[in-house]
DNA sequence: TATGACTGTCGAACCGGTTCGAAACGTGTC
DNA sequence: GACACGTTTCGAACCGGTTCGACAGTCATA
């Protein structure tokens, strides 16, 4: 494999000649270059990664962290790690991925060993336990979902609270006055998962400031258990005319139920979700929904962290926390409830 | 941030001793060898993995190239990436991900400046243009996917012909006589996705030797396109009792399409699919099928890779090509048909 | 014709590890 | 007491880049 030092000695000048007439950080006559350039095409010449990132102290690669724990619906994690991967690439930077459900180990070993200029954090569980180990790097952080304490990261994510009201307002308008929101199961609230509750007590406040009922409940992750939950919540709320759902799982899996059920949206029930188009493309699902926009906050976050590690954000800029509106997608499933 | 100096310099050794001490490589007094861990804990050192690949040209890192192609099912594609993912974990290698469109380009970056030890390559295509640029780099590769050119890759893949003849088989034991097969798009096969036409063949030929019909269609990669498809494909064949999936987009929109038909598997319609169990229990599907095992099939490969670049294969030792026994998973969709 | 400024190039040092050869030391043998 | 030997440690070189300071050459200016 050819080095500098083989360039320079095609080109016939020193490696530092070569270096510069690369780089271009000094001025080098137009001959030298030209050189220079024809010898890497020569030798067909790249620099090694590890020699630069040692000499340079900069890698030009981006550490992801996903957690794809139990009670997760893996799918939707993916459309995040493609916003983020697709934006690195786009910055020039390469991505390390870690799966790992220790992201603690993996956080570490990225950091301490050098192998990343910047983090990516996916899933962010409010008292996130990966959180205390990125304050203490010396790689910039960002984070998409919001933990509590949002201090030394950038943080992006849905504006949830927003969220729950604007699904209640929706069927409100439409006249609906009983409803039933499901959301991610409680594993994934008691881990940590606040967003749950971000729409689920906005939805709740919502329904109240407007006098209506709102049931709201968990889900199961996986069918069939999720099948279940969902007829079993249909069948205890059958004046419910309007479903809310916060859980891919659960919106994956409606279309069956309201098969077995012999009913469908929006004539005998109205239906919205929280999930992206993308997904629902994949999934097929003809429910109208809150754009959870993963691609827009993939990134948002990667923009903002290579902007820190390129230093063009000021050392002492203080750090972003921006919540992307939501905005609902009409995909006919919803109406004014039957009156009956 | 620690180097292996400060380690020395605490522990009262040279750079050289304190590394012998860590790596174990030469024989080092037990007094030497604790001080030397002592300094390590008390300054937190971790060696700096630019600077130990310069030194010893391994990075401990695999490069996983994922194409995202248009007219491809994205959530087929990760449990590849996490079988992938979590095997090189284990064996202690970190995992580079690239989702460029343009994998050449990719596979280049990693290879030419030695950022990864080997190269696992996904949903590799018939004459797929990573394999040349990935033959002449000094990484070894795995592939999951079978190209028409194996020489110098150790090649995965599920043993697709024997699949689309145990699809057949199955539902002509049961006494079907007219079956429709939906592959993957045209596009996926024009692109390469040699594949499709393994299982298809293998399914028509098995049909043939027992004189029955089947008949065989591509079906779109997304909704609503892969439902009308799918409907198309019913109204054409009114007779046919047996449906064989060999496209995950169909296979989620199944559901959808018979509720609208107003058809339950198995009772007018005997369906067969080709698709992990966890893409079962992820997108609800009922449906009996082949075990594709992606993460089987990452496993292997990474296993394989590792193998490879760490010396214990010997160097001659010739690459293999090895594949998937499918494996039926009955879920209780295929019966004998309505005998009316 | 010396002076200073500017251009283009080079040599050397450095980043932080690993590894080879040799030196220092204690031990046992003749 | 000279010698060989095994154990433990050290110094130096090397991996392949980048970057700083110095220097030679050119040109305009005083």
């Amino acid at each position: 494999m050819a080095t500098i030092g083989d360039v320079a000695r095609v080109a016939g000048v020193s490696r530092s000649t070569a270096s510069y007439a690369l780089s271009g950080k000094r001025t080098i006559s137009v001959d030298v270059r030209r050189r220079v350039e024809d010898a890497v095409r020569e030798l067909g010449y790249t620099p090694n990664a590890g020699a630069r990132a040692l000499a340079t102290s900069q890698t030009r690669v981006i550490g992801l962290l996903a957690q794809f724990l139990e009670d997760e619906f893996a799918p939707a994690m993916l459309q995040y790690m493609l916003g983020v991967s697709n934006t690195a690439r786009e910055l020039g930077y390469d991505i390390l991925l870690s799966t790992e459900a220790d992201g603690r180990n993996a956080l570490r070993r990225m950091t301490d060993s050098r192998m990343v200029d910047g983090i990516v954090l996916l899933n962010v569980a409010e008292h996130d336990d990966r959180l205390p180990i990125l304050r203490d790097a010396p790689q910039p952080g960002a984070l998409v979902g919001l933990p509590a304490d949002c201090t030394g990261v950038d943080v992006f994510d849905l504006d949830f609270e927003d969220a729950g009201r604007t699904m209640v307002e929706h069927l409100h308008r439409l006249g609906h006055r009983e409803l039933v929101l499901v959301s991610q199961p409680e594993h994934v609230v008691e881990r940590g998962g606040a967003y749950v509750w971000r729409l689920q007590n906005a939805a709740v406040e919502a329904a109240r400031a407007r006098g209506i009922t709102l049931h709201a409940a968990f889900g199961a992750a996986h069918q069939p258990d999720v099948g279940r939950d969902l007829h079993a919540l249909l069948d205890a709320h059958p004046r419910a005319t309007g479903l809310l759902i916060n859980n891919e799982a659960a919106a994956a899996a409606l279309p069956t139920v309201l098969h077995d059920r012999k009913l469908s949206a929006p004539a005998d029930l109205s239906v919205v979700g929280r999930y992206s188009d993308e997904f629902a493309r994949t999934f097929s699902l003809p429910y109208s929904s809150i754009e959870s926009a993963p691609d827009r906050l993939g990134r948002m976050a990667v923009r903002e962290l290579v902007r820190r590690i390129e230093g063009q954000a000021g050392p002492d800029e203080p750090h972003l926390v921006r919540f992307v509106s939501p905005e609902l997608i009409d995909r006919g499933s919803t109406a004014a409830p039957r009156g009956d």
